[in-house]
RNA sequence: GGAGGGGUGGCAGAGUGGUCGAAUGCGGCGGUCUUGAAAACCGUUGAGGCUUCACGGCCUCCGGGGGUUCGAAUCCCUCCCCCUCCGCCA
């Protein structure tokens, strides 16, 4: 979320940051909309003072007695008031039709920010460890855990269809210890603060960090079924009366009735299932003025998270790397404006400091302008080492957002020294993605047999046992 | 699900149609006093927007939206959220 003075005094370094992303230049139609906005402004503003000013003398008018002057001057008030009504429904249309615009412009680059149009342009910043050698040749992660009888997709697909996982005895428990494991690590030892967070979210919280409105396909959301039949009561009386028509008439049948009319309806959800524990841990903060001694807030969460995947039809079909569920250990913190660059950095050694302890080999990369996420102005990608897949995959991403969630939630600062209070800046990271953690583990510590070697840290969260299988 | 009570400035909490953007208290800021601090006392202190070189002027905001009225924090409708009791329930 932008705003609009800054909007206006920098048009130019705005839409320079939008052409970095890809996105269309708009600083011209948004100003455009906002100068028309103003000058109706001026005229509603001009009407509102006319109009308070003689109500007031009215309210005289009438303790002093004098009812003939009082009549005369509702008679002059009449032509403004309707002008003054108009033109408020006015205004909050142009306010409506500008945020709607603002609300799906994403966050600008910081200059450091690589350029370029996808994942081709991510630049490594760095490379820890070297790649494991095997005797053998390593398999994928789903190879080993059905063959253990462990990880089984087909009965988690019987139940839920694809992108599921059942996963059975000692993986059960490693996915368990390794989200243990994590947790304690940044809780003890990064001073991160363990929290305990709602799954389910309203609308306004989404938007907060900025999942929606644009993004709502990726997104799941659970409702009841009165709420269904309500959404639905609703979309009905929405329906145009030509579709209600032909429905009468026969041209088409009540389910394609109902799919037209569902397809207009406003989307009122409920709740939204969150796909990060970051939107719950940001919201913390939404319509708060915290003081700066507080900052920074380090914030984390270990919760299931929820995704449509919908933009990722037939991509990674196989195996636990892309699910509809899975856990994840989130950071998040709350930074003044001059510190969250520093901080970026210490959230990324937070999160790398987990695969150092699991000694796997991995790489950090800056993404490109072009590969980054909405709300992020700079972002770190941590990419583990997967053997039997024999490349890199994502395993955590950190994220500085400057004030750009903080606007749409309405997240503060109390200053120290007084004056204003500024808007929080606000990052996220992963620390780690669990699931993908498990198959990092799995299939780094593979042996020949098809057996699995527990890691060291792990072990004390596995009841000391040293060995999976075989 | 049933019945009721609420949502007001950083916080607490008054305010049922007209000098109310809002009493009072706390907190914050400035000052007096003090070697210093505390206490006490005095003063000051909401946000957003438009406009102005500036001083300033004006508009909007008392959960959101709509309505009644010359005029709404105050009356009506509606939605959201919170609380209490009952029912159901992990």
């Amino acid at each position: 979320m932008f705003d609009l003075k800054w909007i206006r005094d920098n048009p130019d370094a705005f839409d320079n940051g939008l052409k970095r992303r890809g996105v269309e230049p708009c600083a011209k139609a948004i100003l455009q909309l906002d100068e028309e906005r103003r000058e109706h402004l001026h005229k509603l503003q001009d009407a509102q003072q006319k109009r308070n000013s003689l109500s007031k003398q009215i309210g005289h008018a009438i303790s002093s007695g004098d009812n003939e002057l009082a009549e005369k001057l509702k008679g002059e008030v009449a032509e403004l008031k309707a002008f003054v009504q108009s033109g408020e429904d006015t205004e909050r249309e142009f306010n409506g039709r500008i945020s709607a615009i603002l609300y799906e412009i994403p966050n600008l680059p910081l200059d450091e920010t690589p350029d370029g149009a996808d994942e081709s342009a991510n630049e490594e910043v760095r490379r820890i460890g070297k790649r494991p050698a095997f005797a053998f040749a390593p398999k994928q992660h789903f190879e080993i855990g059905e063959a253990l009888g462990m990880m089984d997709f087909e009965a988690a697909a019987r139940m839920s269809g694809a992108r599921f996982v059942v996963l059975r005895g000692a993986l059960a428990r490693l996915e368990r210890a390794i989200g243990q494991f994590m947790i304690d690590v940044q809780t003890t030892e990064h001073g991160y603060t363990e929290c305990s967070v709602p799954l389910m979210v309203k609308d306004h919280a989404m938007i907060g960090t900025g999942q929606l409105p644009k993004f709502m396909d990726d997104q799941f959301f659970p409702s009841s079924s009165g709420s269904r039949a309500r959404l639905l009561g609703e979309a009905l009386e929405l329906a145009p009366p030509d579709r209600e028509a032909a429905y009468r008439d026969g041209n088409i049948n009540l389910r394609e009735l109902v799919e037209q009319v569902l397809e207009m309806a406003p989307t009122k959800e409920d709740f939204w299932l969150i796909p990060t524990a970051e939107v719950s841990l940001t919201n913390l903060v939404r319509e708060q003025i915290v003081d700066e001694a507080e900052l920074p807030i380090r914030v984390t969460a270990l919760t299931p998270c929820f995704r449509a995947e919908a933009g990722a039809a037939g991509k990674d079909t196989r195996g636990m790397i892309r699910q509809h569920q899975f856990y994840k250990v989130e950071l998040v913190s709350i930074t003044t404006p001059d510190a969250s660059r520093a901080e970026l950095d210490r959230m990324t050694e937070c999160a790398e400091e987990i695969l150092k302890r699991l000694d796997l080999h991995y790489r950090v990369v800056a993404l490109s302008t072009g590969d980054m996420g909405f709300g992020a102005r700079l972002t770190f990608d941590v990419e583990v080492w997967l053997p039997g897949e024999d490349a890199f995959r994502e395993i955590s991403s950190c994220s500085v957002c400057d004030d750009f969630q903080a606007r749409r939630m309405n997240a503060r600062y109390r200053r120290a020294e007084g004056g204003a209070n500024p808007f929080v800046h606000t990052l996220n990271g992963s620390g780690l993605a669990v699931g993908r953690t498990l198959i990092a583990v799995v299939e780094n510590y593979q042996n020949k047999d098809g057996s699995i070697t527990v890691p060291d840290v792990l072990r004390p969260y596995m009841g000391g046992q040293e060995r999976i299988g075989g």
